[in-house]
RNA sequence: GGAGGUUUGGCAGAGUUGGUCGAUUGCACCGGUCUUGAAAACCGGCGUACCGCAAGGUACCGGGGGUUCGAAUCCCUCAGCCUCCGCCA
């Protein structure tokens, strides 16, 4: 959530910025300018009455101590009428207060300046690319065939024992999952991330510090009898340890990995979208995740590509990385880049992580600070991605590493898994 | 799930017959004096948020609500932690 002193002394970079978006906030930003001061005018009215009402009971202490009952009622008599006026003025603060959240909440982050603007997936930028796609383009199978040929994944199984989008791994398909995650977590512990294992669903709280509530309240899973909801990615529960925390200047930056199951409902998929591992209602993926000082972030965010980009080298995959346009970003965001793998059989670019700066829009809302060189408390600013979702690594793996009779395990994976090919 | 206890500032720990308590004290931490330096000792500072140019004011003693002129202190409710019982991988 932008923070209220940001829209107060920037309002017109801030309207400037979500152009990016395609949004136009004027309205709402006045509206929100208009309540904030409205906000302030009843605080400091009703700061006044509650002073005077204050001063008053103090007096009254003072005088049943002395025993002076009689002037001590007097006074009693007076606040009366101070006690409605500040109920009156307490509604009043508490109802704009209440608008102002509402309307806050409904602002997405400000893309930062390298954003390009743009209104969809066409209008990202691509940054980088690397490798080629693989010489059997065009005649290669798809995964979801390769799978059920090689009995790996059970698409079928999944849908009678839980329904679409929920499959079965098995043999070799449930050890290369595996040997992924490790792969993926090995990677993080050498680069200095701290691994966590979380929760696996999180409360109302730690939704709303993230930005999942209230705005995506439909993609998750929500478990009703106890209000807890199933985490759509696992930065939901590693972000949200740093929720009400003040971190010191040299706790930073803050590095940590870890490996989940991810939920999501997913409402509204259809089509080639969700065939095979493109779309399910549950995934493994690790994340990383960092909290970093508010001046080292862009530096933050640049490593942790390059971390993602070791990665898929080291998993041989033709990939490139795309700089969202600010159509394309997700709400939290200021600045994300999307890495897609290219898959052979598909013929098409596989999202597989998004690496995100969210800058103080995650840290506004968790209230997650740190003490600066003058100990004041600012806000940190929170990134992370996706390092990196399993299943359409898996695709892209099942089908650009297919040969003749089975597909090849890139050689760094090999220790991982267990196996060199998966083959008849 | 049942019964009881408990929840105070970074930590420890006072304060519960309601009244200068936003809160005694110790430790930790920061600054200073002393010292060649350090330690010790002494002096001072040391929660957060909001309003205000400032002086200053307001709110917060697990969360929410209530009683009262006035609540950390009383009541209700929810949550966390601890102990015992039940159930259980």
């Amino acid at each position: 959530m932008l923070t209220l002193q940001c829209l107060r002394e920037e309002r017109d970079r801030v309207l400037a910025a979500l152009t990016k978006r395609h949004i136009d906030a004027a309205s709402t930003v006045d509206q929100i300018l208009d309540l904030d001061a409205q906000r302030r005018a009843t605080q400091t009215e009703l700061d006044q009455v509650l002073a005077e009402s204050n001063a008053l009971s103090r007096q009254i202490g003072g005088l049943m101590r002395e025993g002076k009952k009689d002037e001590a009622e007097a006074i009693k008599a007076q606040t009366a009428g101070l006690k409605d006026k500040t109920h009156e003025l307490k509604e009043a603060m508490d109802a704009a207060e209440a608008q102002l959240q509402e309307l806050l909440v409904q602002l997405p982050n400000t893309p930062c300046d390298l954003v390009a603007s743009g209104k969809s997936a066409d209008d990202n930028v691509e940054v980088f690319r690397s490798g080629e796609p693989p010489a059997a383009g065009g005649h290669a199978k798809p995964h979801w065939d390769i799978a059920k040929e090689f009995d790996l994944i059970d698409f079928d199984l999944g849908a009678k024992v839980t329904g679409a989008g929920f499959p079965f791994y098995k043999g070799k398909g449930a050890k290369l999952q595996r040997g992924l995650i490790r792969f993926f977590l090995e990677r993080a512990d050498e680069a200095g991330y701290t691994e966590y294992i979380p929760p696996h669903v999180v409360n109302a709280d730690s939704g709303y510090g993230t930005g999942q509530l209230p705005d995506k309240e439909g993609q998750m899973y929500h478990m009703q009898d106890d209000d807890l909801y199933m985490i759509p990615t696992a930065e939901v529960p590693l972000t949200n340890i740093f929720r009400d925390v003040v971190l010191n200047a040299s706790d930073l930056p803050t590095k940590l990995c870890g490996y989940t199951p991810c939920f999501r409902r997913e409402a509204g998929s259809y089509g080639k979208d969700v065939r095979g591992l493109n779309r399910l209602h549950q995934f493994d993926k690790v994340e990383i995740v960092q909290i970093a000082h508010p001046d080292e972030s862009y530096a933050t965010l640049d490593a942790m590509v390059e971390h993602v980009k070791g990665l898929l080298e080291g998993l041989e995959l033709p990939y490139r990385i795309l700089r969202l346009c600010g159509g394309d970003m997700g709400f939290t965001s200021a600045m994300t880049y999307d890495f897609e793998v290219w898959s052979a059989a598909q013929e098409r670019w596989l999202e597989v992580s998004s690496v995100s700066n969210f800058e103080t829009f995650q840290a506004n809302r968790l209230k997650c600070r740190f003490k600066d060189e003058d100990g004041k408390n600012k806000f940190v600013h929170t990134l992370n991605g996706s390092a990196l979702a399993l299943p359409r690594i898996v695709a892209a793996l099942l089908e650009n590493h297919q040969d003749h009779d089975g597909v090849v395990i890139p050689k760094a994976l090999v220790p991982y898994v267990g196996f060199e090919r998966i083959d008849a």
